[in-house]
DNA sequence: GTCTATATTTGGATAGAC
DNA sequence: GTCTATCCAAATATAGAC
């Protein structure tokens, strides 16, 4: 009986059907937004009236959840996924790809995983430990490559998460931020490579 | 009658009860979110039943145009406050932290003005003309500084936005990310500086 | 200009028949 | 599991008395 397991095709559909209801809230998230979500709608879109919706989903919160549990499992497979060459610059510059490519496909669903400005979402803690999966991942990741100051860690987050939030905020489908991620990346290596000569003196900042 | 212009205490009472709704507003959007501000707050907060807001707004949208037209005001009267050294690191790095002030101090404000994330907002040509008055401002203030290619403004504005918008995001109220920008700043000019020394060639981009 | 009363819509969620 | 019917709450906005 390896690897076989009882097939239940009550569950089997049962599962499906969950899918094809998250699907559809994805679908109308992007085009009403995700604070705009109705269950009415979602239902419509599936061919069900409202209340059938409950048979699946407690509350609309789980729905929420469901998106944002498979949000977070995409993000993580894709950062996975990321080959690794050993040059840092290359691989620096894949990871930037990377993340803009995630974001700026899927825009809803960049604010629903990294903006969280649903008015009254809860995570729950099984979806929570997936993102935390995802960020491990990346931290790793950046680690191989030789960044490993927090503060050069926060900065490098900043550079990424600003060309994103820029292109989706003011170019949507466009890739006039996007397509300064090399550039960025050469900077970013530049100015962490500067900090790191040897017999050059770390500048000390001083709390403010 | 040299700068004397007949007051008409009833349009100045008219202006101050404005001015008091719109304050209503910003305290109640900081608290529940500008998408979660609902007019029987509003009304509750200022000692009035909700149907008397409409002596003074045509609509939850006006409101919403009355707190653009105002921040994007204090934005513009902010930029122009800067004062001019001549040092380009020095001016550039000031730019940057009155812009981090301008939107950590007041974070609706700055998803009002800068993100415009609310549902069904349609600005007024007015409120919008003031934007572009700050828009300009600041475009001007990089020129000075020797900002110009239209690479390097979007380059740095990502920065800027990526600094804020993870200070707000994941660290409201702390420094975690803007205590970086002097960092940035320095980052930013040694990066333009290399592509712009002379007999450097400067690489070429190809257009995907 | 402010109020009460109300229209209208829309949302999430529940009860209970089938 | 799906439906109809309904509840309940909240929202924007209007009508009309005072």
């Amino acid at each position: 009986m390896l690897g076989t397991t009882t097939r239940d095709r009550r569950l089997d559909r049962r599962r499906a059907t969950r899918a094809e209801i998250v699907e559809a809230a994805w679908e109308l998230a992007a085009v009403d937004g995700l604070a705009g979500l109705s269950l009415r709608d979602v239902a419509r879109r599936v061919g069900m009236q409202a209340p059938s919706l409950y048979s699946y989903f407690d509350s609309k919160n789980a729905i929420f959840d469901a998106m944002f549990a498979q949000g977070a499992a995409e993000f993580l497979e894709s950062r996975l996924a990321l080959p690794s060459t050993g040059d840092p610059l290359t691989d620096l510059r894949a990871g930037l790809h990377q993340f803009a490519r995630f974001c700026t496909e899927n825009p809803v669903r960049y604010q629903l995983l990294f903006q969280r400005t649903i008015p009254g979402f809860e995570l729950s803690p099984e979806s929570f430990a997936i993102s935390v999966r995802g960020l491990q991942a990346t931290q790793s990741q950046l680690a191989d490559v030789g960044v490993t100051d927090p503060r050069e860690l926060d900065l490098l987050t900043a550079i990424g998460t600003g060309l994103v939030d820029q292109q989706i905020s003011n170019d949507p489908g466009g890739d006039r931020w996007t397509r300064l991620i090399d550039e960025a990346a050469e900077m970013f290596v530049a100015h962490v490579s500067t900090r790191d000569r040897p017999g050059q003196p770390r500048k000390r900042q001083v709390r403010s």
